[in-house]
DNA sequence: GACATTGACGTACAGACTGTATGTATCGGA
DNA sequence: TCCGATACATACAGTCTGTACGTCAATGTC
């Protein structure tokens, strides 16, 4: 009485239901308190089918998290508009990223304990593979860090992205998320180009009176 | 032929044995992976008497890190520079932060290890008992956010305090120092109201030249 | 200074979890 | 139709965590 499936669909099916038990529990309790068994209850499957598709719990929170860093994409290039200016797209891009930030659960599992299970090189390596490198091209299309004198723009670029993931943690925390937007949208436009020569401008001046 | 010790002794000893192995145990191998006999066995007593002196696993972590902040907020007064204006003492403030967590296993520790372990809210606590409070407090002292245009304070603060987290963690990662270090003091000084007030005066004056 | 109490451990145990080895049924191709 | 491969299920070994309990020295009391 048992319907017919082929392989593949079985697979699909198992590997889907699993990454969806996982990953509601890794949400709600950790990673380190979620046990394989319990795992495997939500997903209405045995640990035998767990330890055939994935080599080991870690390797079942890596497949959680590539997902959701591939869904975080999706939502960020859906978002993109179309023909704006690299400074718009860039203001685009970081509303965006908020956004897709909110949703429950990718603040846990993206920026806490995903560095703490893979380790920061993996994490980063994702990272970069699916968001970040975004955020260092839409930097330079803006005009930032074309100039010898302004700073380095990858590491500018990894000092904004962590502002960011802050950002959204803050916001997941239940603050008014009017306020890290508004500090993270101020703080994007100080980089940009019009404000930096302004500043360095004004740092030249070194020796002159405190401006006051 | 055993020396006599009073008990605070006894305690004061052991308890600092299990906090120096526990902390290069953490360090080197994570705390998940970490198990409560290797840390005994490295400090050279047994685990009843770890269960003595603290309740579980998540609480000696969570000694260690007390240590560690405390160390870090330490290394930075320390640091501190007697009568400096506002603005250079945020300046200092910021390099002695970056030197602090320069000591091998800070970052570890403090970043990436003990968000997971205790949580974000208890680490964000520990963070601004120990060290954070200063900076939300060094960048008013030194103007920010004091005018009702610019961005909300605490919210500025919190991102900033990530960048400089990351900064650190890049730093550890091995990357040239230098650059980490440049991009933050830039970043941070594009903060400061002498810079802010220019780069709102050259964004209103949009189509005159450039200062220079 | 004997004595009861508390503190600082050491030892033994129960429960749970992880990863592996092994067995079974279904699928897919020849 | 047969046979290898795939997708599971079950059983097992080893390890870890936290607790209960026992011991002995230290400390305060009379």
């Amino acid at each position: 009485m048992q319907e017919r499936r082929s392989n593949r669909e079985r697979t699909d099916a198992t590997r889907a239901s699993l990454l969806q038990a996982a990953r509601a529990l890794f949400v709600r309790q950790g990673y380190a308190i979620t046990s394989t068994p319990e795992i495997c209850a939500a997903a209405g499957i045995t640990r035998g089918a767990l330890y055939h598709h994935f080599v080991d719990k870690q390797d079942l929170f890596r497949a959680v998290l590539e997902q959701e860093a591939a869904a975080v994409r999706a939502d960020i290039e859906a978002a993109a508009p179309a023909g704006a200016s690299p400074r718009d797209a860039l203001i685009a891009g970081a509303e965006a990223y908020l956004d897709a930030m909110t949703l429950p659960g990718r603040t846990r599992l993206l920026l806490i304990e995903g560095p703490a299970v893979l380790g920061l090189a993996e994490l980063r390596d994702l990272d970069e593979r699916h968001a970040a490198g975004s955020l260092t091209q839409g930097l330079r299309a803006a005009g930032v860090g074309v100039d010898a004198g302004g700073p380095p723009l990858a590491a500018l670029s990894a000092l904004l992205s962590a502002a960011f993931d802050r950002a959204a943690l803050d916001i997941d925390a239940g603050a008014d998320a009017r306020n890290p937007r508004k500090a993270m949208r101020w703080l994007l436009l100080q980089t940009l180009p019009a404000a930096r020569r302004a500043a360095v401008a004004a740092a030249r001046s070194k020796p002159a009176k405190p401006r006051r």
